[in-house]
DNA sequence: CATAAATCGGAGTGATTCGTTCCGAATTAG
DNA sequence: CTAATTCGGAACGAATCACTCCGATTTATG
């Protein structure tokens, strides 16, 4: 029920890299430098989540990082789905068809749906804007 | 992101106590027999249960495991949280001091408040007496 | 009262996933 | 064309998780 590390870190580096958006694109290196995450560390967030499309990467020199999207676009379900995969808290929901072959009638599964939309609702209200914003509170 | 097959399991073995509940004391074996758990795991999540409190175990022949509280008393989040610990998503908010020194000034914490309360809300809203009902839905 | 059966309780082992680290491929400035 | 800087993927080690087994405790029975 606790997200992973990469996934905090990963939250934490795109709230950096906001911060950079507007003054031009920024490096792994520079993140990892600023928020304190390990530099490889660092690395492999950024290959995963340019894969994912929230980033955009540049190569060569002088290339860099920025973010794919404006920060008000981009929420933490993107990002941790990005990370951890879907939302889903259960294998069953995740796909529809359930595999476990234990209980026929599974009472437990319907109200899942319920709750993952909850926690998903959740997550999504919540962008690297409203991040930025609220700094002080 | 996505809770431990421990959990899950548990939710599922709880939900066939209930049934039980009225009837009677039950054992881990029947429950293990019922839900196709292992019954050594049966047997692990009976312990955590009823350290948690949620179950009330009686030993010796004809002994055997019952509810503690009314099905109706028990949601998700007791359940969850006797197995995997608090629901916190992240260290941060589980602990009043951020361990983390990353960051002098932490932006991202304050929300993750926000969603924890969406999550164990949505989690303490579903009850044992709510999975057994709608179970055809 | 002694015996035996049945149960919970905790300790140990193996496997999977997670987190970290390192090295190679690609691209552009000079 | 050379060299510097960057992302990208692959490999290693650690931690946690899931599973299994054996001992302690208690009650019905002879």
């Amino acid at each position: 029920m606790r997200l992973s590390s990469l996934a905090d870190y990963a939250v934490v580096m795109m709230g950096a890299a906001a911060r950079h958006c507007g003054g031009g694109r920024t490096s792994a290196t520079e993140l990892a430098a600023e928020t304190g995450i390990p530099l490889p560390t660092a690395q492999k967030l950024v290959s995963l989540l340019t894969r994912a499309g929230l980033l955009k990467s540049v190569r060569g020199a002088g290339g860099g990082i920025k973010l794919a999207r404006p920060s008000a676009a981009i929420s933490l379900a993107d990002i941790i789905e990005a990370i951890e995969g879907p939302i889903a808290m259960t294998n069953c929901t995740a796909h529809s068809a359930c595999t476990c072959t234990m209980e026929p009638d599974c009472t437990v599964k319907p109200h899942w749906g319920a709750v993952n939309d909850a926690l998903r609702g959740a997550l999504g209200g919540v962008s690297l804007a409203t991040l930025s914003r609220s700094a002080s509170a």
